[in-house]
DNA sequence: GATTCTCCTTGAACCGTTTTAAGTAGTTGG
DNA sequence: CCAACTACTTAAAACGGTTCAAGGAGAATC
């Protein structure tokens, strides 16, 4: 493959001139430059990113860590740091890790090897060692749906505790009165954000008018795993008249298990997903959800990156916080006598 | 940031004792091991991947160019990819084309000066300079979900034409004799291999069994645009009773368009999807689609290309295809009397 | 004690760029 | 005609690793 040294030597001119024609056209003469893009258009001339990146110390290359891919939630995060990263003509490294801290451990020591300019990351643990390493290491961070706690760095996030608490205060208004939150482990910091906004939710509940709420935590925040866990515990244990579920799939999942034990949604159950994703609408019962911004989220967190990549010395970190909204479709509705009898272990 | 130097100064040894710490621990004295490592460790040094790179000539990144990552087939086919990368310590840049020539070959060209090791397509037509251009650079290509056509590259795919005729065939036997085929740009590869699996089909069945087909082509294989023509188009012109979509999503818009001009899935209208992505069967109508293996699609081709890179010289390229499956839901029925009007231009 | 081996370690070249100081024409002014 | 500019162009030094020929220190053999 052609280097800038065989350009040089074809064009008749030294090495250095070539870089300028790439670089900075504008100091070399019209006639030169002419000559120069002629043979690197003709030879199909690319320059090697590595060469550039060892010398110039700076590769317009970024890493984005995400916990599952697969969720239309990250996917649509992935595809706005990808369209804002497009537009700064910078690439993105796309990692993950399947909710796995050592995995993500993983990924990071790779990013810090690839001298990736900054790492967008959706943590799946609060606390980390490996991100604090990166963090101490100098590499720009931004977290994207979570407030940077305690680091030096930019963030994207929701506001999870009001997200969790309008999903509560949605039910309860139902009539809803034994609550189940099916969610994922606790220390996953979305998870805890929202359980703590519906726990100061219900603290403002007159003793009265109070739902019971019971916790059922899922390994995976995956549309089968809610499926499995409901299917194995239905019929046995506390009554319920609504979940609330850590995303739109754990929902999806919950809603396929009870159809085919023929429980209704909503006559029997209400169900309250999060995240809004696009298929939420046309899923078989259209879900009632709290919409996030993914999008938006995704891009925002890339735009901030790379200004500060753009611009280190001037950059101050800051936290962008978007608000949730409540969507209220088919899967939600008031409460009747029939509850859905679960077993909780 | 440390770099090998540093750590060789700190642990008293010369920096090419270090490289060995890292690259090939079997030549070094064990005590000097043990100390290397243990100042590596200390002052948490990771390699820089472009000067290793440019050195080396070899750097594990492969690149990954798709049409839409939003859509769950091609983000199951990331996955894959993905995840078949990660087992052989190889990362993936992620490239999201929009289904747009143009942003195909600006990755592309992307992607050969990051020197990529390989690079797994999805084409968005079947004949792209740039991708030529790329071919004839002697990087290495993989075709996803595409057969190589005149390439000389190793190639994933399903048979489409295949699965366009048991789309037709299923609808036929259902007793739909005037089907429309909703699909994307004729240009998109896959599109004319479904269509033609469809017309050799037709061909197959007696005259007086065999369906009318008309044919509308959407600008994007998205949920939206489907939603959009369809709404636009209902109730004028010819006349259907089922309909074969491009994909999933293209299904699910148009399902959306029909219940809300109260026309209802599958008594008046029988509508079969392709991918069958795993929204399909949680769907408002639970689609029958094709189904294609699109995780197993992207693990098997980064497999592909991987191996090419560890051993090019003893590697042949090669063709894996795989077969589609008719998944039967709800979304499809014998047809009755009534039959949905659409205006067709 | 000298010689040969073996086992490690070292030094230096090189990968393909960017960058900057220095060099070379050609031009202008005195 | 020389000096002082101006406008380009060039040569060489990095950047941070890998690799390999060559060197050095003990151990084994005679």
């Amino acid at each position: 493959m052609a280097s800038i040294r065989d350009v040089a030597k074809e064009a008749g001119v030294s090495l250095g001139t070539v870089s300028n024609a790439i670089n900075r056209p504008e100091v070399l003469a019209p006639r030169t430059l002419r000559k120069v893009q002629k043979i690197i258009d003709e030879m199909g001339f690319v320059p090697n990113a590595s060469a550039r990146n060892l010398r110039a110390g700076r590769n317009r290359v970024i890493g984005l860590v995400v916990p599952d891919i697969s969720n239309p939630f990250f996917t649509d995060i992935a595809k706005g740091v990808n369209d804002a990263a497009f537009a700064a003509k910078y690439i993105v490294i796309l990692c993950n890790t399947d909710e796995s801290t050592e995995k993500e451990s993983q990924y990071l020591d790779v990013l810090s090897g690839q001298k990736v300019e900054g790492i967008l990351i959706t943590p799946t643990r609060d606390t980390n060692r490996a991100l604090m390493s990166v963090a101490e290491k100098g590499i720009r961070l931004a977290l994207v749906d979570r407030p940077a706690l305690g680091l030096q760095a930019c963030s994207v996030a929701v506001n999870d505790s009001y997200g969790g608490s309008m999903a509560l205060l949605h039910l309860q208004e139902l009539g809803h009165r034994s609550i189940l939150l099916l969610t994922g482990r606790e220390d996953i910091p979305q998870v805890a954000d929202r359980n703590s906004g519906i726990r100061e939710a219900l603290k403002k509940i007159p003793a009265i008018d109070r739902p019971q709420i019971t916790e059922l935590r899922l390994d995976s925040m995956s549309a089968l795993s809610a499926y499995k866990v409901i299917k194995e515990r239905i019929d046995f244990g506390i009554d319920f008249t609504g979940i609330i579920c850590g995303n739109d799939l754990i929902a999806l999942g919950a809603i396929r298990a009870f159809r085919e034990n023929n429980i209704l949604v909503p006559e029997d159950i209400s169900v309250v997903g999060y995240d809004d994703i696009d298929f939420a609408q046309s899923a078989s019962v259209p879900l009632t959800s709290i919409s996030q911004p993914a999008y938006e989220l995704g891009y925002a967190a890339a735009e901030l990156i790379i200004s500060e990549c753009e611009n280190p010395e001037r950059h101050v970190h800051q936290r962008i916080e978007f608000q949730p909204r409540l969507i209220i479709r088919s899967s939600t509705a008031p409460t009747k006598s029939h509850r859905v009898t679960l077993k909780i272990s």
